[in-house]
DNA sequence: GCGCATGGATTACATGCGTAATCCGTGGAT
DNA sequence: ATCCACGGATTACGCATGTAATCCATGCGC
């Protein structure tokens, strides 16, 4: 129906888009009323800005749009979670040069990380050293 | 002499800025034609644009500038591991509202993290515990 | 002394982004 | 039948960004 669900390159999203994004694959699908539902309170973004975000989502492709009576559902057409790998590559070269560690060390240091955030990492690293030594 | 080298906060890095800033952080400070030179070949850049980048980084108040003879060496007036943490936040903040272990999840699951990091990462969480405990 | 390479200052210019407002059509409320 | 609220489409608009080019002064090589 809409485009093949995906391929390499994830469109770009925006600080704002992603806002609007998160809101969407939490709910899976939304009409613009939904969504904006959803912000208010949060946000001081008039109806119109959001409708905005959701165009120009639309038009990168992030999100397919399908009409309901005489409105639109839109539904993410991107994996969350390829876009969050995309980012946080993006980021840990931009300003880590790539290095995981150092980004972990620096919210240790200066951050309260709290317990629980600690003992789930350890899950993950766990995890991970099973994976490699397998 | 010129302007007042300054910002209260941390100024806003742009992408490109940042890979300017990590050369002058890394080397303590430079000049023009040095920070083009180290860029060279790693980056298509002109001179020009580095230069652009440079002096919009003084406007903002990140570079500190000296004249000397009649060039200007640029210092960092910024502290580099602030900004990366000011950048971790909101990146975090945005992608993955702010929790750092779905994060941390996400790269190990799909990407290759160097047994390495992971020796690396296991320091980090172990000395935070120890601060957490104690 | 002369011309050139080089650096600072100024200017450029298309996009993208944040944040909407306006215009238009229509389904519902009255 | 009317009028309005709401959604889509189009348009706005100033600032940031990436990526330079042009203009100007000058110290250096010859």
């Amino acid at each position: 129906m809409a485009r093949r669900p995906e391929a390499p390159p994830a469109p770009k999203i925006s600080d704002a888009e992603w806002t609007v994004m998160k809101v969407l694959w939490e709910r899976g699908s939304g009409t613009l009323s939904e969504v904006v539902k959803e912000l208010e309170g949060r946000l001081h973004w008039k109806p119109r800005t959001v409708q905005s975000l959701i165009r120009r989502l639309s038009d990168k492709g992030a999100l397919a749009v399908e009409a309901v009576g005489r409105e639109f559902r839109y539904t993410p057409a991107v994996d969350q979670n390829h876009c969050q790998l995309e980012e946080s590559r993006s980021f840990l070269d931009r300003v880590f040069n790539g290095r995981l560690t150092p980004f972990v060390a620096g919210l240790m240091e200066r951050e309260e990380v709290s317990k629980d955030d600690l003992a789930a990492l350890r899950e993950v690293l766990a995890e991970a050293e099973k994976k490699l030594k397998k």
